[in-house]
RNA sequence: GGCGCUAUCGUCUAGGGGUUAGGACGUGAGAUUCUCAAUCUUAAAACCCGGGUUCGAUUCCCGGUAGCGCUACCA
């Protein structure tokens, strides 16, 4: 097994590194999530790094909604840094690389090679002719300003095999002769993502690069990248990548809205449960627990646990959230405290446009926590307390099941009008002369609550009658009973 | 095409030379209950294929197949 800690007295520097082409996607996220855990876990530093070296596609809307979806997540950074301010750095470095004589010039207009790659085999490696250009030549052309891209002259012909432990991966390794001659400067002067990548990992001290796995071949070049910078190159890590059901990779532009990490905050999933989901897709804490707290996931991270084999968010076309990711939401949302869970639903219902009191959603809170899935469902199981009109509903449902009939359910109704009007209002009252009245007309507990639940609540499927009665008070409860009689008459 | 990575229930996973291959989600059935949930019990459901190695492979090795990744002056 490769040792990752670099030295037992220094701890690592993590880095998470997004490019800001687009929102935050749930695949980064993950990324940023497990970089953050193997941080903590060592005590060691979290460096988020905006690599916007790509002018074309990076946005300053991407960036801002990379910064929501991080802070909805809540997790901290402690140093930040964007590599479009870094690029002088890159140029000197890239220039050093060039006077150690490790790079070329290549005077091919851009996009030439295009197509041609797949012909004979090894002409794809570089562009012939650039790569042996006398240094007279390349810095006559280079003084008489035409333009050209910066090559890294990948050893050839030494035999040479590039070798580096991963550290969930194991022990890497391929022939130089396999790796093309990458760019490291464009014939703009900008940087590449791996020159970039390299210098500003080696520039802030990056200990531990965990990336996805999308960049496990990539790290042969970035090894060479380190050598020609003379610094030891970091430890890597490469992370198994998230799929949709059909294996292909997520993508934005294929998969839409899911994969974005505010897709999962807008329908009301808790950031804890979201954290908690995405960890257990590629790595496991190895003792059959799924229900993990943030600090608990600290505690238990380890790269060991990491898997090698790509995980697939199980999402369709109807239900856009993979249903073990609805579960922990659930459990999540039954583990916060009421208090807490009251915060985390308010801005549902403020959106759905029902006003409510800090006093009555607490009160409200404890009846629908076990009954809610992701927190926009709290809205359609309890608009009712909040509604000062019930939505109209069928009066039929105010009938009693199994063999009852409107006349059961006036009378039923009747009762309840008398017995609210009069009792005590609270759990235990209502319970105990609700009870006795069914005795009373000879009715079981189900066919006596429904007509007033329906009645109250607007429709057959809510929370516990006595708790909801409570909540809504006497006036309520009296006056929908009240009208409920009057559709019941209406129904002849 | 080349190179690389991967392969256990539908999905996420545990395990590991000899196991009734474990757990979770989801699904079915049942219990409980004032409805719905929650909870409990329970059922169905997996080691990609072929060769080795071995007394014995799902596990180790090789090959095949499949999937994925890289193969850009994207990241």
């Amino acid at each position: 097994m490769p040792d990752l800690t670099p030295s037992a007295a220094t701890a690592p520097r993590a880095r998470f590194a997004p490019s800001p082409t687009g929102f935050l996607h749930v695949g980064s996220a993950r990324t940023f999530i497990l970089n953050w855990l193997y941080a903590r876990h060592n005590n060691g530093t979290v460096v988020l790094r905006l690599d916007d070296t790509d002018v074309e596609r990076n946005t300053e809307v991407s960036v801002q909604s990379i910064f929501e979806g991080l802070r909805w997540l809540g997790l901290d950074w402690d140093e930040e840094y964007k590599q479009s301010e870094r690029l002088a750095l890159h140029r000197q470095q890239a220039e050093a690389i060039f006077a150690k004589g490790l790079a070329y010039r290549d005077f091919t207009p851009a996009h030439a090679a295009e197509g041609e790659q797949s012909s004979s085999q090894g002409a794809w490696l570089f562009n012939p002719g650039m790569r042996e250009l006398s240094r007279e030549e390349s810095d006559r052309r280079a003084a008489a300003g035409e333009p050209f891209a910066l090559r890294y002259r990948v050893p050839r012909g030494e035999d040479r095999t590039l070798r580096f432990a991963d550290g969930v991966y194991g022990p890497q390794s391929k022939l130089a002769d396999e790796v093309e001659d990458f760019a490291l400067l464009r014939s703009d002067g900008m940087p590449t993502y791996h020159l970039a990548s390299c210098v500003d990992d080696a520039d802030l001290r990056i200990s531990h690069i965990i990336r996805g796995q999308d960049h496990l071949t990539n790290t042969f070049k970035h090894l060479l990248i380190f050598e020609g910078l003379g610094v030891q190159a970091p430890h890597f890590a490469h992370l198994p990548l998230l799929v949709a059901p059909d294996g292909a990779k997520l993508s934005k532009r294929k998969h839409g809205p899911v994969v974005s990490v505010t897709t999962y905050r807008d329908a009301g999933f808790l950031p804890q449960a979201f954290i908690n989901f995405l960890c257990l897709l590629g790595w496991s804490p190895k003792n059959d627990r799924e229900f993990l707290t943030l600090d608990e996931l600290t505690a238990a991270f380890t790269l060991e646990g990491v898997n090698r084999s790509n995980a697939v968010i199980n999402f369709t076309e109807e239900d856009h959230f993979d249903p073990k990711a609805v579960w922990l939401n659930a459990e999540h949302i039954r583990a916060l405290p009421v208090e807490d869970l009251t915060h985390a639903i308010a801005p549902f219902f403020a959106e759905a446009g029902l006003a409510t009191t800090p006093e009555k959603l607490l009160a409200v809170t404890p009846l629908i926590r076990e009954r809610i899935k992701l927190l926009r469902d709290a809205v359609s199981a309890a608009d009712f307390f909040f509604l000062a009109e019930l939505a109209p509903y069928d009066p039929a449902e105010l009938i009693p099941p199994k063999g009852g009939d409107a006349a059961m359910a006036l009378r039923v109704l009747e009762h309840a009008q008398q017995i609210l009007a009069t009792t005590a209002f609270d759990h235990d009252s209502l319970d105990q002369a609700l009870r006795a009245a069914a005795a009373q007309l000879g009715l079981k507990a189900g066919p006596m609550f429904q007509p007033i639940r329906v009645a109250v609540c607007g429709r057959k499927n809510a929370p516990p009658l006595f708790e909801t009665m409570v909540v809504l008070g006497r006036e309520v409860c009296l006056e929908r009973i009240k009208q409920a009689v009057e559709r019941l008459k209406s129904l002849d």
